[in-house]
RNA sequence: GCCCUCGUCGUUCAACGGAUAGGACACAUCCUUGCGGAGGAUGUGAUGUGGGUUCGAUUCCUGCCGGGGGCACCA
């Protein structure tokens, strides 16, 4: 990456300073008027060297700017510069920075790099034409599993477990594009007090049991029914309580015929219902973990670290006396002898290993409403498999709210998946109704699928999500339709230049005559941000709205290797929305086809739509090709 | 009560201790014989509050105020 070989760059300079072991960065400019990348390496060294950071920086880039014409003369050149010799380590070793054309020292002691003109080129080129656009070894030779989603069989597929999706189908696919071999995972709750809650509901309404030949929407809706019954019945009525524990237990013994039956069909077409909603989501699981397999395991291990000192007991339970520890304490077996999600957690954290030999990392995606209950769990892995629990990392997710408050799947007063979905597409349809395209309901789901998607990957993950459904139904401005829609005007502009007879021509006198033609037509950096109505057609706005388009491009490979190592997509996001944004300011301001330089523009229109498709794949959102 | 977390334009989100705090929605004024107007240009507009650390704080520490979550037999 370039961006590696000016960091190598100025730290050899920085070397010559004496400065050794710093951590500057070299980024991207806070301003796009700034340069193609930063660097605050100077400020760092001007604090170490108790200098003037701004002196600092001079000299620095005084060096630097030897180093872009004749590398093996700034070794000599710093002797004289700072009044006493210096030498590097290495100095044949220098790298060349012939690929930056001009460094700028501003603002306290920044200082600023513009690429030449071929090497943006050249990046715009290999955007366009390389497979391996965009990717980095983050995570070479790694095995990565992400738990994700979630849903519980007997209960809804909530807007909860759209964000858990949605963020570690998201991760999965950056870790991916960072060298790691990802293994996905869905742990579901096959078992559990939520379970006979449901169970009691379906035995009340037994007469209206759907059959087997009835669809799965009949079937789910059905279970929801049941499940809001139980749940509802368990808050007021106490014989009804005592009814569902004793549920609870059977179910899990599995010692009643009628309800293992019941339990049986509900399970197979909650399960069966969930799998449609993935293949509209577009995810799939390598693994399924179920509570009522993988969990009892965990039953086992409690009892055994029990004799061993790690848990205690505490009023007929089994309890992790998270207080030793300065967290809270908390029930892994109950007192009437049932594990807890706390208890089936260690089984499905061994069973993950187990199913996975040699896995480097294990990430687990849920709501940060679980956050006490994870460190308190991983705490007490920590003491039973130490290996495990190091190597195990909780990613939250906030939750999704609206003006009514925090939803909830217990009373039923929920707005599921489902619905959430399909009034998108809706709306999705109602703007394209005008349009003739093949396959309407399928670009309509693809839409919804993305305004969802982007409206959860656009913040910070762990951050709670107001949603608006106003808003989220407009699917216009800051949203993931705008992306697709960026995308599809970029694959349509490209279709027309090819029917044109424009062709992509990478060579190197094709470039070359180009950059010529371009370098006369070179903006001042500034003119694009200081304000110009571009229906004037000045050639420089178009050239500067192209300049900030191969700006943004170029620093998409650090932006994905920044959202993988911090398990962070909304960089991605964030960055896709500045790219469709550029992109479309420059397809406003230029004129392609028939235009000055038809090749090179065709070559730039084709390396957005790669970047934007990439991009879209790592958030995991459609690419509809027309919409 | 204790623990965790979050307070940024009217609203919703950005800003990995650094540059003039950036987008989108809404509002106002404009732009299409030019390739998809779900678009583009311009403008108005914000770091809850009091201290501290730092050359430099939206970012780190701390008091207060306010929102959210969690704190034993739910998941």
């Amino acid at each position: 990456m370039i961006r590696d070989d000016i960091e190598q760059a100025v730290k050899k300079a920085l070397e010559s300073f004496g400065v050794g072991d710093t951590s500057f960065v070299v980024e991207r400019p806070g301003d796009m008027a700034h340069g193609d990348y930063s660097t605050n390496a100077a400020l760092i060294a001007g604090k170490m060297l108790k200098k003037n950071p701004r002196e600092v920086a001079e000299e620095l880039a005084k060096i630097l700017r030897l180093q872009m014409v004749w590398p093996s003369l700034a070794d000599r050149a710093i002797a004289g510069e700072l009044g006493e010799p210096r030498t590097f380590a290495n100095a044949e070793s220098l790298p060349a920075l012939s690929f930056i054309e001009k460094t700028e020292v501003a603002g306290a002691g920044f200082i600023n790099f513009t690429l030449s003109h071929e090497a943006r080129v050249a990046e715009v080129s290999r955007a366009a034409t390389d497979d391996a656009w965009g990717k980095n070894n983050l995570y070479d030779g790694k095995k990565v599993m992400v738990e994700y989603t979630d849903p519980n069989p007997f209960k809804a597929f909530h807007i909860g477990h759209l964000m858990s999706n949605a963020i570690g189908e998201s991760i999965a696919r950056v870790l991916e594009v960072s060298g790691a071999k990802v293994v996905s995972a869905c742990w579901q709750g096959d078992v559990g007090l939520h379970v006979a809650k449901a169970l009691w509901g379906i035995q009340r309404d037994v007469a209206h049991l759907p059959q087997e030949s009835n669809s799965l929407e009949v079937k789910s809706a059905f279970l929801g029914g049941a499940y809001v019954a139980g749940a509802t019945a368990y808050d007021d009525n106490a014989d009804a309580k005592a009814e569902i524990d004793a549920i609870n237990k059977k179910v899990f013994d599995r010692s009643d015929a009628e309800l293992n039956d019941l339990y049986a069909k509900g399970r197979a077409w909650s399960l069966e219902h969930f799998e449609e909603i993935y293949k509209t989501l577009g995810t799939h699981f390598d693994y399924y973990f179920f509570e009522g397999t993988e969990g009892r395991d965990g039953e086992k291990i409690v009892r055994e670290f029990l004799q061993k000192g790690v848990f205690e007991e505490s009023d007929g339970a089994i309890v992790f006396p998270g207080e030793k520890y300065g967290l809270h304490t908390r029930v892994f077996i109950t007192s009437r002898g049932l594990p807890t999600y706390e208890a089936k957690e260690l089984g499905l954290n061994k069973a993950k290993f187990a199913a996975e030999p040699g896995l480097d990392e294990s990430i687990i995606v849920t709501a940060s409403e679980q956050n006490d209950y994870f460190t308190v769990a991983l705490k007490a892995m920590s003491m039973i498999f130490p290996d495990i629990a190091r190597k195990t990392k909780h990613v939250s997710h906030g939750m999704m709210r609206f003006a009514a408050g925090k939803m909830s799947s217990r009373r039923g007063n929920v707005i599921t998946g489902e619905s959430l979905l399909a009034d998108l597409a809706d709306a999705a349809k109602e703007k394209m109704k005008d349009r003739k395209l093949a396959d309407a309901d399928g670009v309509a789901q693809a839409i919804a699928v993305g305004a969802i998607k982007y409206a959860v990957l656009k913040q910070g993950s762990g951050k709670d999500i107001i949603f608006d459904s106003q808003k989220a139904l407009s699917l216009e401005g800051d949203s993931g339709p705008y992306l697709q829609y960026a995308h599809v005007r970029a694959l349509s502009l490209i279709k027309m230049a090819k029917d044109a007879g424009i062709e992509t021509d990478t060579s190197e006198q094709s470039v070359s005559a180009e950059k010529c033609a371009l370098r006369a037509a070179r903006p001042s950096p500034t003119h694009f941000s200081t304000g110009t109505d571009y229906s004037e057609e000045d050639p420089s706005v178009s050239a500067a709205a192209r300049h900030i388009l191969e700006r943004t491009l170029l620093h998409f490979p650090e932006i994905l290797e920044r959202a993988a190592k911090e398990l962070e997509p909304h960089h991605i996001t964030t960055y896709l929305t500045e790219l469709a944004s550029a992109f479309n300011a420059w397809y406003a301001a230029e004129r392609i086809i028939g235009g000055e330089h038809p090749q090179y523009g065709l070559l730039l229109a084709e390396a957005v739509e790669k970047t934007l498709l990439q991009g879209l794949n790592t958030l995991g959102i459609p690419v509809p090709e027309e919409m």
